[in-house]
DNA sequence: TACTTATATAACTGATTCGCTATATAATGT
DNA sequence: ACATTATATAGCGAATCAGTTATATAAGTA
């Protein structure tokens, strides 16, 4: 599933703190080198899981290839996420609302299962 | 990080499924097992991952330990996705008054960056 | 053409992940 | 005590991952 690489790529602080930067804008590799101590050809496999995953682009720009953000590919994760959480209020909603029900008819000695 | 365990822990088609059943609310080992056709012991690693991301904790009821949701462990990820995305609106926001500003004052000759 | 800069790829290593089967532990029912 | 049910843990193998160094490719400059 798509989903699991958006995560996925999500779960690397590198790999996070460089859509951070990239979302104020492009950068070239020797640009986003300088978020990490690791070495170049690592933050190039960051920016290709990254690419994977449908969360960046690369753009030709001479001897570079600056990354743009393509953020519209974070927003399925957003929904995922609020969908869950959506879900889960809905159901506590449920169970004030149960709670609230007992509240108004207090528990009786038995047979009150009608 | 913690973000990194919880990103990780989504990236997991069968944790996802996990997450959204419970998000309805309480459920034992055997009744998660009937989402994905994997072993019983592969349920409880998964839950054991979910778990050590504080996505989820175990409850004793007799002989079985119902998983409980805790949805707020969810809210470090979303605010993370929305910081991102505001920031990259806040970016694009920028690009359109930079762009509007040059449609007031076209393009001179040169030095004109004063 | 030769040199430099920017980036990608290959090959290797160690750590982690995911599934499985087999087995252990813990509570419940007879 | 014993059998059953629910769950956890151990141990294994295959696959993937994150980092490294060395090297390839591609564009820009002297």
């Amino acid at each position: 599933m798509q989903l699991d690489r958006t995560f996925a790529a999500l779960s690397d602080p590198t790999r996070r703190a460089i859509l951070a930067r990239l979302a104020s804008g492009e950068a070239t590799v020797t640009q986003l080198r300088a978020l990490s101590r690791i070495s170049q050809p690592a933050i190039s496999r960051h920016l290709k899981v990254l690419e994977e995953a449908g969360l960046i682009e690369a753009r030709v720009a001479g001897q570079s290839r600056p990354r743009v953000l393509k953020a519209e590919a974070l927003t399925p994760a957003r929904e995922w996420l609020e969908d869950v959480r959506a879900a889960f209020e809905q159901n506590y909603a449920r169970l004030d609302a149960l709670l609230a029900e007992l509240q108004d008819a207090p528990p009786t000695q038995s047979g009150d299962d009608t």
